[in-house]
DNA sequence: AAGGCGTGGAT
DNA sequence: TATCCAAGCCT
């Protein structure tokens, strides 16, 4: 049935030609090993294609290099991740978004190292049993660490195989056919490039807007070019639109300089990530009540809130600022942070914003 | 199985 | 300024 369908849509292109181009385009990123030092028997670390890969899921490469770097180099290895203070990761994780990535990493690399004597599994369907390895990450670790010959399917690849077939079904729909598209073109040799090359081409010339078809190296197969819809692949329900809601964020200054922090739960939204104490967030939530704050200070209102949005809301935050006795003790569950940690807190990069608007600085760039 | 889950860059 | 969206996963 599905296989009927894919063979209507009759792909006429050749990997062989895209693997041509990836050897001359190949970008250069800190985790790729280069497609002609694979020639010479250089094989990726499973470890920094796994890191790689969780820190990609849904953010962009320039976002994730620096990180990337700073991982690599405080835990060259997964065993000296699953060693680590999950405090630390979640620290060193701070700015990057998804936060149960991060939770899921140290888990990951804690079951590997001891379930595993320090190797990842090397085919799929072992990979896909790690905690935040999914279709998509367990395909592009065996393809890329193994050399198996996985699907691998991201969103570079449906836009990149929609235009290809001029496949107008809409997404989420098209997926299993997709899929179905992407493991026939597959190739047994160099699959991990194959995938790495459909990535870049999706990234780089196969854009969501304007896509440079000219330079395409399989612009004459193209059925979306022909046709004249390429840019509008692949189809995708409109989005939902996002409700606004409020709350108020309460920054409290030692005379040393130090501020008061707390830990948020450990699961849901910025999950065991730190922040100053804050009130619940509602569409209907005042922002001048001060039965939240804390400590009983005088608080006062900054002059502007913070905006920010999330996935699924904008988030309006007033800001009430107030100074504390040196001697003022920190409430269950939160602790005084002097100016010299702070920079290093777990802190995502909404209540870094709160935190400079609080005390009158600007954020320390998040990492 | 549809919705929760971050952020910053591009347009 | 507002919207889109990027190498998805989990429940």
């Amino acid at each position: 049935m599905l296989g009927q369908a894919v063979d209507r849509m009759n792909i006429t292109a050749n990997p062989a030609e895209l693997l041509t181009w990836y050897d001359r385009h190949a970008r250069r990123l800190p985790w790729r090993v280069p497609p002609e030092d694979r020639a010479h028997g250089v094989v990726p670390d499973p470890y920094r294609v796994w890191l790689s890969e969780v820190m990609l899921q849904q953010t962009t490469v320039a976002a994730v290099r620096s990180y990337f770097e700073a991982f690599t180099k405080k835990w060259p290895t997964v065993k000296a991740l699953a060693r680590a203070a999950e405090e630390d990761v979640m620290k060193a994780w701070a700015g990057l978004g998804y936060y149960s990535r991060a939770r899921n990493l140290k888990k990951c690399a804690e079951t590997v190292a001891d379930d595993f004597g320090g190797r990842f599994p090397d085919d799929e369907d072992g990979l896909r049993q790690l905690p935040g390895v999914g279709p998509y990450t367990a395909a592009a670790i065996a393809a890329i660490a193994f050399d198996r010959k996985a699907a691998v399917v991201d969103g570079n690849i449906e836009r990149v195989m929609t235009r290809l077939a001029a496949l107008e079904t809409p997404l989420p729909q098209a997926k299993p056919q997709i899929r179905a598209l992407v493991e026939k073109l597959t190739p047994e040799g160099r699959p991990g490039d194959f995938a790495q090359a459909m990535m870049d081409l999706g990234a780089t010339i196969c854009t969501p807007r304007k896509p440079a078809c000219a330079l395409c190296p399989w612009t004459s197969h193209c059925a979306g070019r022909k046709q004249g819809i390429a840019e509008s692949l692949p189809r995708k329900a409109p989005k939902a639109e996002k409700p606004t809601r409020k709350g108020m964020a309460f920054v409290a200054i030692r005379e040393d300089g130090a501020v008061l922090l707390r830990r948020r739960p450990p699961r849901g939204l910025l999950g065991g990530m730190s922040e100053p104490p804050t009130t619940p967030w509602s569409e209907e939530a005042e922002t001048d009540n001060l039965g939240h704050a804390p400590l009983p200070l005088e608080w006062q209102r900054s002059a502007a809130d913070v905006r920010h949005t999330f996935t699924h809301f904008h988030l309006e935050m007033a800001v009430w600022r107030a100074k504390a006795p040196s001697d003022t003790a920190a409430p269950d569950g939160h602790w005084w942070s002097p100016p010299a940690d702070l920079d290093g807190e777990a802190l995502p990069t909404v209540m870094r914003k709160a935190l400079a608007e609080g005390i009158g600085k600007p954020a320390a760039k998040a990492r």
